[in-house]
DNA sequence: CATATTTATCGTATATTTACGATATACAAT
DNA sequence: ATTGTATATCGTAAATATACGATAAATATG
């Protein structure tokens, strides 16, 4: 969107946008899970667990990382990702947030 | 995405992704939270609230309306909007459990 | 019926996303 | 130094998303 309008809008507001954008691709989404599920991989075991090419999951891995959601630490010639689960809790309690003002009516 | 890779990913990666992204702009999180905050409000009071134009809104909440996070009664002329939370219910639990794995290990 | 109000849709310009082959970069091993 | 392995980046084509003015459609009111 327009840089002059992003203004108009909160940080938290901005922030819960642009981690779901970067959550918006069943590809990074897949991403998270095998994160979640094997704790932390290399690159290249990521790559050979999706149905893309090594250039598009790198850039996928690269959309996870702009936003902070996971982390990549280099190993030698490999680099070795995981989750940043401090944000994705931060982002997921925004959520809770959403369904906690039901119960108040 | 191509639809010929979409067959390559699970339902769930997809339905994840697909309401991420209906909350990747700013102005649609900021929907669901007036909804959430006011409980229901009518499509122009959204408008009124939004630094956008109608059309533009309009769009918005169809894109919400689209993966079944928010719905729309129609009361006389206006049509009044309000959260399916059962879907944000939903949502919110496959994150926690990416994030409950963290407690597994 | 005519008019006003409310919301959706159309048309369209611009920007962003997605995908992949090709290439570059960085490290390890021989 | 050369070669192999691992990952990122470049270039680019095609698809989607975003924004808004103009217009349509639906309902209410005088």
């Amino acid at each position: 969107m327009a840089k002059a309008k992003l203004e108009k809008f909160h940080s938290d507001e901005l922030l819960l946008a642009d981690v779901a954008k970067a959550m918006s691709h069943p590809a990074r989404i897949k991403i998270l899970k095998i994160l979640s599920e094997y704790n932390a991989c290399f690159c290249g075991e990521i790559v050979d667990m999706l149905p893309l090419s090594q250039a598009t999951v790198s850039q996928h891995l690269k959309e996870l990382k702009r936003v902070g959601l996971i982390n990549g630490e280099i190993e030698g010639p490999k680099i070795c990702y995981c989750i940043n689960y401090s944000l994705l809790e931060k982002v997921t309690k925004q959520l809770t947030g959403f369904l906690n003002n039901v119960c108040k009516c």
